[in-house]
DNA sequence: GTCGTAGTACTACAGTTGTAGTAGATCGAC
DNA sequence: GTCGATCTACTACAACTGTAGTACTACGAC
């Protein structure tokens, strides 16, 4: 599993990162093409995000020819598990259940989903994949 | 109030929150006593921290004598729901039932939890742990 | 009345984020 | 070989955050 260190990221920069996690790897007119496309960034725009990407640590920059491709350093298992560890313990006191609690009470998941989830995950869905 | 717009606050704040949440009105030394024990804050630190909310609308602020006091203008719920809400959106493609699989397979949660979460919730309250 | 104390107001400063412009290098087309 | 297109590198700048110092004010003790 290696790194795992703390990988919190801003939507926009998540948002980056999928086109990484979804091409492998990409140059940034890929990227931008999407994003560009998607939110309006300029192809500066996001090279200067993709630069302080790699600045940070969590993609790497490999060159070929004139072009910078880029591939992700973490993948998505470890943001996520870092950021809902944040929000965790910054809004449920670490509690788990009372994220799901949340969940039911706000309507974001219907009770009987619950089990779903469960019975899926038992099938064997996935232990550890 | 029921604003109930978007309240996305860094883990501070909500620290900061929370003395709020559980006083219902405090002053800046209360909340600086709290939070400069727990963290080493200045007091100014924290009076600085509660004015940015302030002028945010998040809090309100009242004088009493050479002191003020803040209240907050937003409840848990509203943050919970607004930041889970962005997670959610960043991370999960909006569905819930892949968060709670994730808090699943993560060992966040365990599966039995799901059902005494979804039993307790069907009871409409919440007792014990 | 004068002074220290406590409390707020204002200012500061570095780091991150979102956003992009400009300068410089270079590759393909003529 | 010169020109335009393309790409990266560097710079900029405002907003927000974490952190705190300094200045000003007013209250309580003498």
């Amino acid at each position: 599993m290696a790194r795992t260190k703390d990988v919190s990221l801003s939507e926009l920069q998540i948002a980056l990162m999928r086109v990484l996690w979804r091409l492998g790897e990409a140059s940034t007119a890929d990227v931008a093409a999407e994003l560009g496309d998607a939110r309006g960034l300029k192809h500066t725009t996001v090279a200067t995000l993709l630069t302080r990407l790699e600045k940070r640590g969590v993609v790497a920059q490999r060159r070929d020819g004139r072009q910078l491709l880029y591939r992700a350093l973490v993948d998505e298992a470890d943001v996520r598990r870092s950021m809902v560890d944040d929000l965790l313990g910054a809004l449920f006191g670490g509690d788990a259940r009372q994220l799901v609690a949340h969940l039911v009470q706000e309507s974001e998941i219907a009770p009987g989903d619950l089990a779903k989830v469960r019975r899926r995950l038992a099938r064997g869905g996935r232990d550890e994949d």
